[in-house]
DNA sequence: CGGCATTTATTTTTT
DNA sequence: ATAAATGCCG
């Protein structure tokens, strides 16, 4: 035992009964709740340990009893615990649960974190040894981009053939990969060929601009790490123990980083499901859990199987989805609940129909129709597999006045807004941040052109220095146009005057008032109040207040909010510091609200009743995913499905439309592969609304003709296809499919009442027919002949 | 330089 | 459809 051990033992000690301490015992409450599994994964400390847990089983629970046990048995102090996750919020829960076990006993722990916000704080302190200075900025994309931008501009590359966001993509697969300039594999390199040219050259960059990227957060850790072993060697021996969560979502960055501090004392807990691995785009590597087994000998594998979250029918729906997946772990989830609704599938004529009965669902479920008791709106989701499906949910709900929220879209610190004052804040508090002066030098306009900031650049390029001290220069030689140098002048002086407020030379408040009552005792500004004046002198504000355009009013609000949280933090500095690495944005407010997000967002979360809509093939698997990574990201899309499937609790509604309009364009498409794939004792197929003269409908005059065109479903085409289709292929036949009638293939022939699809005019009605030309009315008001082969057969027949 | 017209792309998202 | 980005003209 080393001397710390004792201590700590000793301490421990004093809060243990002695009747235990006699026996040697201590205390466990906290495994009180654990299942066997649960707890054989909190008892196993030594050695490598792979938690497989699947949705929904509790692993959260396992992991911070984990840690509370680590510490309970003495294996290790608060900070001697390293705790890795993706996100902040999982990091904020984590830290909350511990505590929460833990009593006041033990303060926070110190590695619980992200694996950026680790990395940071370990760069801090070795910065030198990548070349860079311990107080380098974290750049965000916005930043990223315009820098590469920079440099492609420079090289004379053509932007529209070689686009900065391809080549910002491309350095970013590469950091995943940890590949260093220096290290493209030949064959890899791609851009023109120039790639990792250009990424070298973003590296200088970066290193000039005492600048880092998110990639490099890692990266440079694991460079130090590998080349400096004595450095390497103290943070092996500091973490005795690493649990890392989600690990499916490792990319290889992370992989060496955790291989690396795990390699002394092997005691690494990596907790993940391979089922949910649903980041492979943005470099997560299955492999990484995969491989668990291998990468870390002796390593014991623990699955936590019983799922505690959805009943039987829901798990068994998403069971027998992701069955269709090879290279699993293999999990056999199960639960002790037992009965609970099907999960229930229901097709529909297009997405703006979808919209409207989910919209009904959702009223009637909340009104506590069908004999079941009321469901909150705050228990019901809607997920969807790309965002922009989100808007026909969110037009509908805000005519029928359904209170819903948007989770995911962009963060509160990605705004415009935001980016912009944060800039000022950067320039104010340093200087050398070229990039951020680059932001604000003309925003709010202010008269300084691209014509003006080329000179500033030029200048400050040939002399080495920064750009706002080239435009320092400038000012004093009095180059630029009067009005551009004044202005620019203006600003110089402005940022220089922020500056010193912020380092406190003992600047008073800029009020006249204040200082004919204080006089020279007038009061010191706090970093709140200084944030406040950059804003508005600098015509920030006002630039927003005189913008008449619909969101101007919302962009202020944003910057009132910017400007009080910074009375959580100490200084500007250390605002800055937090928000590079914190998107947080809890707008919580108390109302009641239906949840939409994308099912990237969902994952983590659960709710009562889930709706999946969308789920046809192209929009839902996603054709893009399947062209660029075939089979791969097939699989991936059907991870997909199973996290959103397993997000619900009770009820789990899956629709897809026959009919959606893709970027302006009508566009008809066949049910989702994976819709075949639910197995059918577990689904409930629903009668699409409208069926039996169903009353709640609410239907439009346009939609009358439709409708009546379409009374007998049964002897449609599409029905009959549909029954061939789905026998012939052996699949399960659904029980009641009165809802899938679908056919993507298009008839030779056209038939009066039959319904098409135009690409300009939308959906209408054949009404006659001569030759090749058909009579068509459509819904959307007006009657046209059209040549046959503009307009596609509308292959669903709902009524 | 700034405002308006035209062009162009358009998954998923954290840090 | 739509937003963002570029191009053109006053």
């Amino acid at each position: 035992m080393t001397n710390w051990e004792e201590d700590q033992a000793m301490e421990m000690a004093s809060n243990v009964p002695l009747s235990q301490r006699a026996m040697g015992v201590r205390a466990t409450p906290y495994m009180d709740g654990l299942n066997a599994s649960q707890r054989a994964a909190v008892e196993v400390m030594d050695g490598p340990v792979l938690m497989l847990a699947g949705a929904g089983t509790g692993k959260t629970k396992a992991l911070t009893t984990r840690i509370v046990h680590l510490m309970n048995m003495n294996r290790a102090r608060p900070n001697e615990i390293l705790a890795v996750t993706f996100t902040n919020k999982a990091a904020r829960e984590m830290k909350l649960r511990v505590g929460s076990m833990l009593g006041e006993m033990v303060e926070g722990m110190p590695w619980l974190g992200t694996f950026h916000s680790l990395c940071v704080k370990i760069l801090r302190r070795h910065a030198e040894l990548v070349g860079l200075k311990s107080n380098f900025t974290i750049l965000d994309t916005d930043d990223q981009l315009r820098l590469l931008k920079q440099l492609l501009r420079a090289e004379n590359i053509d932007e529209k053939r070689w686009p900065p966001r391809l080549l910002l993509g491309l350095i970013d697969t590469w950091k995943n990969r940890a590949w260093t300039p220096d290290r493209i594999p030949a064959g890899e390199d791609s851009f023109n060929g120039r790639g990792s040219e250009f990424y070298a050259q973003y590296q200088n960059r970066l290193k000039t601009l005492n600048a880092a990227d998110f990639g490099d957060l890692l990266l440079h850790v694991v460079n130090i790490f590998q080349t400096n072993e004595d450095v390497l060697d103290k943070y092996q021996r500091w973490f005795k123990y690493i649990l890392v969560d989600e690990y499916q979502d490792t990319n290889v960055a992370q992989y060496m980083w955790l291989r690396l501090l795990a390699a002394k004392h092997h005691n690494i807990c990596c907790v993940g499901d391979d089922d949910q691995s649903i980041y492979g785009w943005r470099g997560a590597e299955v492999g990484n859990i995969l491989r668990f087994e291998r990468d870390f000998e002796g390593a014991k594998v623990i699955r936590l199987e019983q799922n505690y979250r959805s009943t039987p029918h829901i798990l068994a729906a998403a069971s027998g989805v992701i069955a269709g997946n090879k290279d699993r772990l293999g999990k056999t989830l199960w639960t002790a609940r037992k009965d609970g609704e099907k999960v229930r599938l229901i097709g529909h004529w297009d997405g703006e129909e979808e919209a409207r009965w989910i919209g009904e669902e959702i009223e009637s479920y909340q009104r506590g129709t069908r004999g079941l008791d009321p469901i909150c709106l705050e228990s019901m989701a809607i997920l969807v597999r790309a965002s922009h499906q989100m808007r026909a949910f969110e037009d509908r709900f805000l005519t029928i006045g359904l209170p819903y929220r948007v989770i995911g879209g962009p963060r509160f610190y990605e705004r415009l807004e935001i980016r912009d004052a944060m800039a000022y804040f950067r320039v104010v508090v340093s200087p050398d941040d070229s990039l951020a002066f680059e932001r604000i030098i003309n925003t709010p306009k202010r008269g300084i052109g691209d014509k003006a900031q080329q000179t500033i650049n030029a200048i400050a390029r040939k002399n080495g220095i920064s750009l706002l001290d080239g435009a320092r220069i400038i000012v004093a030689e009095g180059g630029l146009s009067t009005k551009a140098r004044n202005s620019l002048s203006t600003l110089i002086l402005g940022i220089d005057r922020w500056a010193s407020m912020l380092n406190g030379l003992n600047v008073f408040r800029d009020d006249a008032d204040i200082l004919e009552e204080f006089g020279d005792a007038a009061p010191i500004i706090n970093h709140v109040e200084i944030a406040q004046i950059i804003l508005e002198e600098s015509g920030y504000t006002d630039h927003w207040q005189n913008d008449k355009t619909p969101e101007a009013p919302g962009r202020l609000e944003n910057l009132k909010e910017l400007v009080k949280a910074l009375e959580g933090f100490e200084n500007i500095q250390g605002f800055l510091e937090h928000i590079s690495l914190i998107m947080e944005n809890d707008t919580d407010d108390a109302t009641q609200k239906v949840s939409i997000m994308t099912l990237h967002g969902a994952k983590g979360l659960e709710f009562p009743n889930v709706f999946l809509p969308g789920w046809e093939d192209g929009l839902f698997p996603s054709q893009r995913s399947m062209d660029e990574s075939g089979q791969n990201g097939l699989e991936e899309e059907r991870r997909l499905a199973y996290v959103g499937i397993t997000r619900a609790e009770a009820i789990c509604t899956v629709s897809f439309a026959a009919n959606r309009r893709v970027y302006g364009q009508w566009q008809s498409s066949m049910p989702s592969r994976f819709i075949d794939e639910l197995p059918h004792e577990n689904v409930d197929v629903l009668t699409p609304p409208g069926l039996y003269g169903g009353g709640t409908f609410a239907s439009t005059e346009s939609d009358l003709p439709a409708r009546a065109a379409k009374a007998d479903a049964y002897n449609s085409p599409g029905w009959k296809r549909m029954q061939a289709r789905t026998s012939q292929r052996g699949l399960h036949q659904p029980n009641n499919p009165k809802g899938i009638i679908i056919d993507a293939k298009v008839m030779q022939n056209y038939s009066i009442t039959d319904r098409v699809i135009h690409g300009k005019f939308g959906i209408g009605t054949v009404i006659g027919i001569e030759g090749d030309k058909l009579s068509i009315v459509f819904d959307a008001g007006g009657a046209k002949k059209v040549v046959a082969s503009f307009v596609t057969r509308a292959d669903y027949v709902p009524f």
